[in-house]
DNA sequence: CGGATATCAATCGCGCACGATATAATCGCG
DNA sequence: CGCGATTATATCGTGCGCGATTGATATCCG
């Protein structure tokens, strides 16, 4: 009558998402980083300098309540600075610092770690990447 | 050098869990309950009563720390009872009450508004269910 | 120009989620 | 039997993640 957890679409990505953050954890707690931050930063090191909170939130589609602490916390760690836009008051600058900019080159690795604990080709996880996107862009859109 | 969030399959499967979260609200918010108490409560209603908390946590991969809370808040709003196993004390045994198992017939149209907001047909779901949970079983496995 | 409206970030409360640790019960082995 | 090791759940601290709300700034429009 019901189904069981491992039959569900959604507990395989819920599971999934939190297998993915473990494979992270042992690569980023030796940089004192969450994963959440790195995903921040991955943000700001891909991206044109200096985005917004807002910006940050749409591409990580997270609300500023998540986004504000977590920023708060890498000012505090120095990564970045958070700067009001003199132009428009209401919204902050996020830049990367020096530190932030360095410890690109000692993340630079965990990529390459990440794919190899899927035991997957790149290719293979292209499709699937596309595949979830897809899936998720089709969630989003009814919303 | 750095590749953007969208890139990366780790950001796929993280908002795409998200996504489906926030599909789910809508749904469970009226019933009282959130999405990983459906998954525990889905847990019980496939499954052989009474479980261990241990035994839900390997179905669902979540910790003790997890689950102990997220269980009396389900016995505080008296949809499951939980007593120590009388052969093993150590164990604590998670039942449903009568009201944990009207739930069910109230959140059976659940799983087919979630399907029909995916916009996909159920053979398609399953392939890219099993491919996503082959992905996590492969990020455990090495763990 | 000026008040209504909209936008942006921040704050608050709550519920996960986990690592580390604590506590209690059981088991293994001499 | 008894004591050390193991196992099961619970507790604590920290960091997300979001809905609802707030406060400040900007925009729109009469």
């Amino acid at each position: 009558m019901s189904m069981p957890p491992d039959a569900m679409i959604c507990f395989a990505l819920y599971s999934a998402a939190h297998a993915m953050q473990q494979a992270y954890r042992p690569l980023l707690d030796p940089l004192g980083l969450t994963y959440p931050q790195y995903l921040v930063l991955s943000a700001l090191w891909s991206g044109q300098e200096p985005p917004t909170v807002g910006a940050i939130g749409r591409q990580l589609q997270l609300e500023s309540s998540t986004l504000t602490p977590l920023l708060k916390r890498l000012e505090a760690i120095g990564l970045i600075r958070r700067t009001r836009d003199t132009a428009d008051e209401r919204q902050v600058r996020v830049h990367l610092t020096d530190d932030g900019r360095a410890m690109q080159a000692r993340a630079a690795h965990v990529p390459d770690c990440i794919l190899e604990r899927t035991g997957m080709t790149p290719q293979a996880l292209l499709a699937l990447r596309d595949q979830v996107t897809a899936l998720r862009d089709r969630l989003r859109a009814t919303a």
